[in-house]
DNA sequence: GGAATTATATTAGGAATCCTAATTAATAAC
DNA sequence: GTTATTAATTAGGATTCCTAATATAATTCC
């Protein structure tokens, strides 16, 4: 009766098909794949990565992310660095123009800008609550791999306040914020225990 | 201050690609592509269709859905047939192996179904309105495809009741019903005239 | 009615994605 | 020290996906 799981599932999938799309179009305005865009982005945010972690980040399998890494470095954008500690592991990294295009490249597809600025505060907010959690138990579940999100975070306290528009409080900034606050790749995250994880994220889901 | 925008354009970038990963899991059981496979579930949904408008609706180009298609006919899951009113277009069918097989493919991925079953019912409907305004607003934009799906129905009402937790209206089955019914597929969707769509989306959108 | 335009789909050509399976090399376990 | 295990690449091949060009049919404009 009240189970639109099928409707959301629905909708995530023609917006993961106008995504992909979109990111055809982006990537190629720089002469690149959807894939070597996401390289780069990657890369420009987090600084050098193992092949590996890249590959589990793109969901792709190891050999694809070699064959774009490669094209990449054909290209001049990217290149690869041995891992000092694993002497197996390589790093990519990017070039100085790797990076200079990385910058070129939009955040978002040009559609959605629009889009999201036209929701109103608590839909926007409602929308990055509701997704959040999807990311959650999808990292949960070991589907997707872990990111620096508030949800794994140890400076993270759920319904801390009793503020509504404000519930939560952040221990590094030492501040209180709202679901519409809410950050999945924060540079100051830093990964809470299991427990600690596990408390928090029931805490968060629980107060609805 | 309170523009979550770039997050939840993050979030739906870190779905779109567990979106895509989980496709080639899912079709690859098959013996599919997510492309093929994401044809057979249109065909299977929808009837016969031109190549034309499953092209548009899978946002890839002609060639590609050709491709594709003839891909599916040398598997003896799909074949063409000239369309009577229009000697220029070929309609893709399924063959009865095509639709037996579209009816092994699952309706979501696999890990995707107890997490939004785990959420509250309060979070699914918040995140199904969302979604839902998002793509209205691309179809809007014109980055995608209009479908059948309520905001755009001629049977719609939105806000026509006081009940909070089921304010909308659908003329058709003559019954109330909240956000977390939206549908976006709907089999007895009637395209609104442009003015009544515009109407009922400003209305929509603006009782947060 | 006939010519020009537009629309639909396919073919041509080629780069890149993406897979699984097999290989090489380095680390970890025993 | 031998045996797993792990990281990454190579090998091989089907498919995706693009743009540009082509054939055909429908539509529009005189």
């Amino acid at each position: 009766m009240s189970a639109p799981a099928e409707e959301i599932a629905h909708a995530l999938s023609r917006l993961a098909l106008y995504w992909r799309a979109a990111g055809w179009r982006a990537a190629g305005a720089q002469g690149l794949t959807p894939t070597q865009a996401e390289i780069l982005s990657r890369l420009a945010a987090d600084g050098p990565m193992r092949s590996g972690d890249l590959a589990r980040q793109l969901g792709v399998s190891a050999p694809t992310l070699t064959d774009a890494v490669s094209t990449l470095a054909a290209k001049g954008l990217a290149g690869r660095q041995p891992d000092p500690l694993d002497r197996r592991a390589a790093r990519v990294v990017l070039t100085p123009r790797g990076a200079e295009t990385a910058a070129l490249l939009p955040e978002m597809p040009e559609a959605i800008a629009p889009v999201l600025d036209g929701l109103a505060d608590s839909e926007r907010a409602g929308l990055l609550r509701g997704l959040t959690l999807v990311i959650r138990g999808l990292q949960e579940a070991g589907a997707i791999p872990v990111q620096r999100m508030c949800l794994t975070c140890r400076h993270f306290r759920p319904h801390a306040h009793e503020d509504a528009a404000r519930p939560h409080h952040c221990a590094f900034v030492d501040a209180a914020f709202g679901d519409g606050a809410l950050r999945l790749a924060c540079a100051d995250h830093e990964e809470a225990p299991e427990e600690e994880r596990a408390r928090h994220f029931a805490r968060f889901a629980a107060v609805a």
